[in-house]
DNA sequence: CTCTGATCATGT
DNA sequence: ACATGATCAGAG
């Protein structure tokens, strides 16, 4: 089928909307596939049963007369109702050796995937494939976000002339990531400023990505009125805007400003988060603020720092549940969380063993985890499973109780006398949560 | 000192 | 009543 114009296109694709996947499924490729392991499948149903191409996969665009390509993927629902893309969606190979020569404009990545058709339909894990509902399309243009992407490729351009193609990770950018992209977790390729051989990747458009677009395309009404800024490249860069007037003054000094009260004292314990949440707001709200939030992934963090440079604890997250544990670590809700996250991390400078309120507010940095990191973090994780597999407090890798060279522990954070150890098997919602070792965020923060 | 389980202040 | 982010505080 040849369709002449996008209107045409558009004409025809709103016929999908509502449709199961066998219900196109007209060369019956559904018949006897397992879709984790042949993950293209759902996108060759729509090209094959619904457009009518013929089975073949070349590298021309998939509407090559329009120079449209065609993505089918997948949305989840919230327990809240809200709706958040399953997955990342993963564009071209990232070609180590010609990406220093390219320019966004200039790029395979551009070239390929600058106007795309996206399909959504709604995943759910009670139901087979076949059963899948397509609900939505849209005519998706790269270009509308040029500024932020074109600074996302300056990024992992500038880390492989760096020699650092090894050390990329998605975090590193804000809305097009660098995903790996192997067959096997030992597939390396090579680059051209380093002899270390770094893992394929491929551009992608980051999940957190998916999901602003996809919220955008369902609550268009919504989010028109409530246009929000694009002043920012990165969250770090909004981040130390907000900031700037603030450096050098004490954690007292920063809340008596901006609250008008004093605090002679007693010093909230929450001093730090009190600030953050007020100068660059809290997280849910930070998406009305600039369109970056409502598109990436990160979270504010706040660190006390030693005078040697060091921080003085280690940092934690959110509570695990034991749920979390029920699925492989490559499928897993905290390796796309560790492997996405942005931490963004405001640091508190100790002068004299200065107690909390009055640490100096010193610096901004910005942590991702790389391959090494989620290797030891997928350990952790692994061990947590079998712990619970086993029901062995035992097991589980506190940092007391852990393996050699641990990077993620768990800790407790109950409420008074619940002893989270003890407690861990009883219901889903643990008293326990992940912490990053001060090992790994010496390491992070370059000191 | 460091380590690690426990606790606090806040918001919902 | 509980989750979160972060610090506290006793043991060694």
């Amino acid at each position: 089928m040849k369709f002449r114009t996008e209107q045409e296109l558009l004409e025809y694709t709103s016929n999908i909307k509502g449709k199961t996947f066998k219900e196109i499924d007209s060369e019956n490729l559904l018949a006897n596939a397992s879709l984790n392991r042949q993950k293209g499948l759902l996108g060759h149903v729509v090209e094959t049963g619904f457009y009518k191409y013929p089975i073949n996969s070349d590298s021309k665009a998939d509407f090559e007369e329009l120079d449209i390509e065609l993505k089918v993927t997948g949305y989840v629902k919230n327990k809240n109702g809200s709706l958040r893309a399953k997955e990342r969606l993963v564009l071209s190979k990232i070609n180590y050796n010609e990406i220093i020569n390219e320019t966004f404009e200039s790029s395979h990545v551009l070239g390929k995937c600058k106007k795309m058709l996206i399909i959504w339909y709604e995943y759910d894990s009670t139901k087979e494939a076949k059963d899948f509902l397509i609900t939505d399309y849209q005519l998706y243009d790269m270009t509308n976000d040029f500024k932020i992407f074109n600074n996302d490729f300056e990024i992992i351009k500038g880390k492989v002339l760096d020699g650092r193609a090894h050390e990329l990770s998605e975090g590193d950018t804000s809305y097009l990531g660098a995903c790996t992209k192997a067959r096997t977790s030992s597939d390396r390729t090579t680059q051209p400023f380093s002899d270390i051989l770094p893992k394929p990747r491929a551009y992608s458009l980051k999940n957190a990505y998916m999901t602003g677009i996809l919220r955008e395309l369902i609550e268009k009404p919504t989010l028109l009125e409530i246009k929000s800024q694009q002043e920012f490249n990165t969250v770090i860069e909004y981040v130390k805007d907000k900031l700037e007037a603030y450096f050098g003054k004490t954690q007292v000094e920063i809340l008596e400003e901006i609250t008008g009260r004093e605090y002679d004292e007693i010093i909230p314990k929450n001093i730090s988060k009190m600030i953050s949440d007020e100068l660059i707001g809290k997280d849910e709200d930070l998406p009305k603020k600039d369109d970056l939030f409502a598109k990436t992934s990160f979270i504010i963090k706040n660190l006390p720092i030693k005078e040697d440079g060091k921080p003085r604890e280690r940092m934690s997250f959110k509570t695990i549940s034991l749920s979390d544990f029920e699925t492989d670590w490559e499928d897993s809700y905290w390796k796309n969380y560790f492997e996405e996250t942005t931490l963004i991390v405001i640091c508190y400078a100790e002068k004299n063993k200065s107690r909390n309120g009055f640490r100096v507010l010193s610096d901004v940095k910005q942590i991702t985890f790389d391959e090494n990191d989620l290797e030891s973090f997928e350990k952790t994780y692994n061990q947590i499973k079998l712990a619970i597999e086993k029901k062995d407090v035992n097991l589980l890798p506190t940092s007391a109780n852990g393996f050699k060279n641990q990077l993620l522990e768990i800790a407790p954070k109950g409420v008074k006398g619940d002893d989270a150890y003890v407690n861990f098997f009883k219901r889903d919602k643990t008293k326990v949560a992940f912490m990053i070792s001060k090992k790994l965020l010496v390491n992070k923060l370059n000191i």
